[in-house]
RNA sequence: GCGGGGGUAGCCAAGCGGCUAAAGGCGAACGCCUCAAGAGCGUUUCUCGCAGGAGUUCAGGGGUUCGAUUCCCUUCCCCCGCACCA
């Protein structure tokens, strides 16, 4: 079919459908709920979103196809700054932008032009999602789609954070975050030219005193404050004394500016050269009066500039210090040891400085002894005895909360790489934000509510459990207001916006009202509106509970949730937060059921990645190829969870193989015969597929499914076709009702090619509402599929033999084995121990005296069980296979297969050598 | 670095103690069918073999076992997440 014609049959069933998909509770009538995480509508799809959206629609069509009420819904999520940093790109013409969103995504010049309004963008792009999604053949009910800057979900996200607050979940607090001073706001990965993977870590500010001067020196391990032995300036670089806070302290110039944006009131006095620090003598009470000493290694922008020196444990600060007394100065200095290692002698970093043979402080491989004996340190290291003989893991944090509790310390951030450059080009630092309102996902108890309900959630894979425990483990408190981007004001304090994570947690939920919520005055849903929507509760604040008790019924009738789908990479903050959020707000009944986790997406081998260009857009997919070949690929090259590659020339054979099916099912319909002896056959292999196809489904295994479903069927059909005499294309009877379950297997996967041949096949009403096929076992003829099985393996043996043959043959006899070989055959298989079933089959009286025979008969047969499926063994032990009657019955086939005459014989009766070999389920096979 | 998941024939991928030289698909080769095919059908696709067989394989190394692709240990390599961002 060429290109034109399937997109205008694609229509039309698309038009056949209508608003079929849109789905209304049914009281009594069993439902499904699926879900998947909506899209952040700034670009184009890809394919890579297409599996993402097709994965459920499959799932969604199987059990709409089992007679449940399917629920699937979609939405956009629009908040966030994104948005608001693209259309600022458009409005400034930046190059790059523009070529990404005029070629790649082509847009169309006028709807550009508008894109200087971020809400045009996902107005622009939301509409073109479901545009897409519908040539897809994604069976949503569109009525229930929202974005989340409607007013009606806005008033949803006032209540949701309401809620949490007065549950305590919600608590206010300083954040440091990366901030650009010229954009004059937070920054955050996508904002940044450069320094993307750096991290905000946190120094303790140790306060020495020198006169009336405090010399702070930024450590991340306060504990081996009992060591110091020195300070380290550089000599090269200015300092500067600055009033902070009041007081007057000593730091680099970069440092004086960095303190200014966390939290200090800074005044910069006078400029103090590095050179003139050095050699002054500094005091702190917990390492008491120590000299100051020059080292170029010492970088004034980091954190304040100055550094405490611990030479037994820090290489850096060995090798300096050894450096300067190596030419003759400050001799007079030891290493103070202050920690035991487990491996390690008194200095650590002493050691690791010899062992390494390092020369002096520039040698490069200083940082990886550094991590070296840190890391060694922290692992095993405990502080000494007068110290109070804690790990160093915990002292680190109590000696440092003592420093500050006691000894003035402050907290100081810096990056961990530098630098770090705004997309501005401007630098950003670390600032503290205040005022921030935080999720409390750290709180112990708010952990523990939702470890316990996710142990009752069905997770697919179940590999993933691991790690979905472990991110519930580590999160901590969430900072879950913003001040730029689209998104819902925080209704106590409408400076902040609603963070676009948290405000997407539980809207699940309101899809079930979605469509019908819009119906209602914005002003009537109050927060006591949706305590009654979700929560029943009728309280004295409640108004037009008779508009809304529909909406709660409906909500009930849905909730909760069956499956929730999304990408792998959401595990670690949204599939968690939606658990939190779901504990938080809903009572036990409605948590979620279960979810699954999907793999990514390559394009030919490499990652799809929208910014590099690397993608394949689902539309042209689906224009080039046709949505069921999209489809159908998307679904069987890999199972959901596993990471999938879009390569062209693989899609192009999928388009082939649902031509063959289509093809494949109009001609059995049109030349299908009188009844055929292995019709039979044919059903009760099918009965198999269905059974299989259902469970690979109802597990989620798109893949396996179609294996079962499409290639385990056509297989069938083939062997099916050529057991049949030439000319023949089977029985019409048994090609009807294999053709009607065929098509109806795989609806889900290729709808448009199956809703036109369902209508080819005769039957009424759409197939995406036919019911599924049902595995019936009365249909299972075992011994048949044994028979064929015998037959199609005695074929290749035969085949396999003429082929290494160099002569030519003349007539193929078959020998049956006979009797007795089944006997010992029985006796073989059903014995537990198979090395010593030899001994078992020569007790029998009639077996001995057949002597070497039997014996060997026996060795063979027990190397021939091993060799074949456990469940073929079971089968031709629970059932008699008559060989005979096969072979009398396939003679004619064999004989047309092979283009030579066949003689089946006993193998007691054939006057052959080879006969004597003949075993059960293998006969003997002699050429002539 | 920390946490999670993987490495199977030319490619994708199934298998997860004896069915396994290893399903299925793709690709490739040959044959048939055809006026001709990129369409369909059949055969082959680790090595060897004039009888349905034999030999070496499932990232590398070690171990458990009568027996390991499958279990354990270890090394190497790849992917994902690590937060204020969708």
């Amino acid at each position: 079919m060429d290109n034109d014609s399937l997109q205008a049959e694609e229509e039309a069933v698309r038009s056949a459908w209508g608003t079929a998909f849109q789905v209304d509770p049914a009281p009594g009538a069993e439902r499904y709920y699926l879900t998947v995480a909506y899209p952040y509508p700034s670009g184009a799809m890809h394919v890579g979103h297409g599996r993402t959206y097709l994965v459920p629609d499959v799932v969604a069509r199987f059990w709409r196809m089992r007679g449940r009420r399917v629920l699937y819904p979609m939405a956009f999520h629009v908040t966030g700054a994104p948005v608001i940093g693209i259309s600022k790109r458009i409005a400034n013409r930046d190059p790059a932008a523009i070529r990404l969103y005029r070629d790649l995504y082509r847009v169309p010049p006028d709807v550009l032009e508008r894109f200087v309004d971020p809400v045009e963008i996902v107005r622009h792009f939301s509409d073109e999602y479901e545009r897409v999604m519908r040539m897809a053949g994604l069976s949503i009910d569109w009525r229930r789609r929202f974005t989340t800057v409607d007013p009606h979900y806005s008033r949803f996200i006032e209540w949701q954070v309401g809620r949490l607050r007065e549950k305590g979940f919600v608590v206010r607090g300083a954040h440091p975050v990366r901030y650009c001073p010229l954009c004059d706001n937070p920054v955050g990965d996508h904002d940044l030219l450069e320094g993307d993977r750096a991290e905000v870590i946190r120094f303790v500010l140790v306060m020495f005193r020198w006169g009336e001067t405090l010399v702070p020196t930024a450590t991340l391990r306060p504990e081996t404050v009992y060591g110091v032995t020195n300070l380290w300036v550089n000599p090269e670089v200015t300092y500067v004394r600055a009033e902070v806070d009041g007081k007057a302290w000593l730091v680099s110039r970069e440092a004086a500016e960095k303190l200014s944006l966390q939290d200090h009131e800074v005044r910069v006095l006078e400029e103090v050269p590095g050179s003139s620090l050095v050699d002054q003598v500094v005091s702190h009470p917990l390492s008491g009066d120590v000299p100051v000493l020059p080292a170029s290694f010492v970088d004034p922008d980091m954190a304040t500039g100055i550094v405490m020196s611990v030479p037994a444990h820090a290489p850096f600060d060995y090798i300096a210090l050894r450096d300067l007394q190596q030419e003759g100065r400050y001799t007079g200095i030891v290493p103070k040891p202050l920690i035991t290692v487990e491996g390690w002698g008194e200095c650590p970093a002493k050691e690791a400085v010899e062992r390494a043979k390092v020369a002096n402080q520039h040698d490069a491989r200083m940082d990886a002894l550094t991590q070296e004996v840190y890391g060694a340190e922290f692992a095993k290291g405990r502080l000494h005895a007068r110290l109070g003989g804690l790990p160093v893991r915990e002292a680190r944090d109590a000696i440092g909360d003592l420093l500050i509790a006691e000894h003035g310390s402050a907290v100081m951030y810096e990056f961990d790489t530098r630098p770090v450059v705004c997309r501005c080009s401007s630098r950003v630092y670390v600032k503290i934000l205040h005022d921030q309102w935080f999720l409390t996902y750290s709180d112990p108890a708010w952990k523990e509510l939702v470890k316990e309900y996710l142990s009752g959630v069905s997770l697919v894979p179940p590999e993933v459990r691991a790690e979905f425990e472990r991110t519930i483990d580590w999160l901590k408190d969430w900072a879950a207001t913003r001040r730029v981007g689209l998104g819902t004001r925080l209704p106590w304090d409408p400076t902040w916006l609603v963070e676009p994570l948290s405000d997407s947690t539980i809207y699940m939920a309101y899809y079930t009202i979605a469509h019908r919520i819009r119906e209602l005055d914005p002003a009537l849903l109050t927060p006591a509106a949706f305590d009654y929507l979700f929560l029943g509760i009728e309280g004295e604040e409640l108004e037009g509970r008779e508009a809304l008790a529909p909406l709660r019924e409906e909500f009930l009738y849905w909730y909760p949730y069956d499956y929730r789908f999304s990408a792998k990479d959401l595990i670690s903050n949204h599939l968690t937060f939606q658990l939190f959020h779901h504990a938080a707000i809903f009572p036990p009944g409605l948590q979620p059921r279960g979810m699954v986790v999907f793999g990514m997406g390559l394009l030919n081998g490499a990652k799809m990645s929208s910014s590099k260009g690397n993608v394949f857009l689902l539309e042209d997919a689906l224009a080039e190829f046709g949505a069921d070949t999209v489809r159908m690929f998307l679904m069987g090259s890999a199972e959901p969870w596993q990471d999938f590659d879009w390569r062209n020339e693989l899609v192009a054979s999928t388009r082939r193989q649902i031509e063959r099916f289509e093809t494949t099912v109009l001609d059995s319909l049109r030349g299908g015969g009188p009844p055929s002896p292995i019709d039979d056959w044919l059903l009760s292999r099918l009965q198999r597929h269905v059974a299989r196809t259902t469970r690979a489904l109802e597990s989620f295994q798109t893949r396996q499914a179609l294996q079962e479903a499409f290639f385990g069927i056509e297989a069938d059909l083939r062997w099916y076709v050529r057991r049949q005499p030439a000319g023949s294309a089977g029985g019409a009877g048994a090609l009807q009702e294999l053709c009607s379950a065929w098509v109806r297997l795989l609806a889900p996967f290729i709808p448009f090619t199956c809703e036109r041949l369902w209508e080819a096949l005769g039957q009424d009403g759409l197939v995406s509402f036919a019911p599924w096929p049902l595995a019936d076992p009365e249909r299972g003829r075992p011994e048949l599929e044994l028979g064929e099985e015998l037959l199609s393996r005695t074929l290749e043996d035969v085949e396999s033999i003429l082929k290494l043959l160099p002569i030519t043959p003349k007539a193929v006899e078959i020998a049956l084995a006979p009797d007795w070989k089944w006997d010992v055959f029985r006796t073989i298989a059903a014995s537990e121990d198979r090395t010593t079933a030899v001994r078992a089959v020569m007790q029998d009286e009639g077996m001995r005296r057949r002597g070497k025979e039997a014996a060997d008969a026996a060795r063979q047969v027990t190397t021939l069980i091993h060799r074949l499926p456990p469940a073929l063994v079971d089968g031709l032990l629970r059932l008699d296979l008559d060989e005979p009657a096969v072979f009398a019955g396939a003679r004619e086939f064999l004989e047309q297969e092979l283009g030579l005459p066949v003689r089946v014989v006993g193998a007691e009766e054939s006057d052959n050598l080879k006969a004597g070999m003949a075993l059960p389920f293998k006969p003997a096979i002699t050429v002539e």
